[in-house]
DNA sequence: CAAACCATGTAAGCTGTTACATGATTTC
DNA sequence: GAAATCATGTAACAGCTTACATGGTTTG
């Protein structure tokens, strides 16, 4: 559960209550998971009772209680490990090809517009992760190679984004020509 | 649950058993599933259930017995209904980013070590990628346009790969040029 | 005074993986 | 005769999401 890595990371950074870590989680393009609470408030538990994070419990006069967690020792141990582990190769989940897959049963039209609906959904997407780079608000920046490597990171999901465009657009212009093509033959 | 319609689609190909579609999802690029049998037979139940498709059962004098599935006329329906659906974006999990996001606590030497083996674990994918292309054995190729489409798609695999070798090679290049301007300047 | 935000947590359910269990057949 | 392949299925568990539940505070 790498999820558990990724919060004792923000912790490493700074002290943080699991409300934070929730808003963190959601608008950073690393951190990809959703910002759910039952995984955040669940984790953090998990981590306490493993002795690498330790809660403080604040009372304030006006507003909510909220439990503020710091790493530990051992918790910032933890981490240095787990980053040392040797990584995982990315994973490409691209729901829309088992689509496009069997688009055998559409119509040449029908192809196109879906082309055209998924290079919609990047360009949402493409605009999202630039927005979140742009606003770049309260992340890790402790020296010179943490905010290039953030950035470098942030640059990529935007890459990302824009080779996918540029693939969804070479189909679809190939594909016209091919359409073409068939139509004068027939 | 898109897994349903990667079964149903290859069904829309030909009838195929269970351990037939486990080793076409083990070996496709496209279908990122990992063709474990749990999901694939309960799926299959489950579309048996609503009607998507039919099964018969074999029992060959030689061999073990076997259940053929075959799509339905409802099950080309609900195929074609969901491939018209609105596709969603690709998702990027790059487990190791979050690694990355907390080298923060390790060295220079470190970092460039951890690089490197994110740099082999992806060259060991792409090397799949492209095997998998090659082989390319039993998928469908109705028509031209299919074959086009799902050559595009083991290509857009392989590229994702390579996009991603030349962004970690990028990062290492300009951290070691940065590295050494820092120790000039100390 | 309603909507949004701060703040904590729980319940239910879907998705997906590894591993287990069984047994016949084919290949080396 | 051992290992791999064909073939079906189950159990246990990890990961993740949506929605629910509660209640105070701030902002428009």
């Amino acid at each position: 559960m790498s999820i558990k890595y990724a919060i004792l990371g923000l912790l490493s950074w700074k002290s943080l209550t699991g409300y934070d870590i929730k808003k963190l989680m959601e608008d950073s393009a690393i951190l990809y998971w959703s910002g759910n609470n039952n995984q955040i408030y669940k984790s953090l538990l998990q981590l306490l009772g493993d002795g690498l994070v330790s809660s403080i419990l604040e009372q304030p006069k006006s507003g909510p209680s909220k439990k503020t967690y710091t790493i530990t020792d051992k918790g910032q141990n933890a981490l240095k490990d787990w980053v040392l582990t040797v990584p995982e190769a990315p994973e490409f989940k691209k729901a829309f090809f088992v689509q496009l897959a069997w688009s055998g049963v559409l119509n040449d039209e029908e192809t196109m517009q879906l082309l055209c609906k998924y290079e919609e959904e990047l360009t949402l997407q493409l605009a999202y992760q630039k927005e979140k780079h742009e606003r770049r608000k309260g992340y890790p920046d402790r020296n010179e190679k943490e905010i290039f490597l953030w950035n470098k990171m942030a640059e990529n999901a935007i890459s990302s984004c824009k080779f996918e465009i540029d693939w969804v657009k070479s189909v679809r212009t190939e594909l016209l020509e091919q359409t073409k093509k068939g139509a004068t033959q027939t």
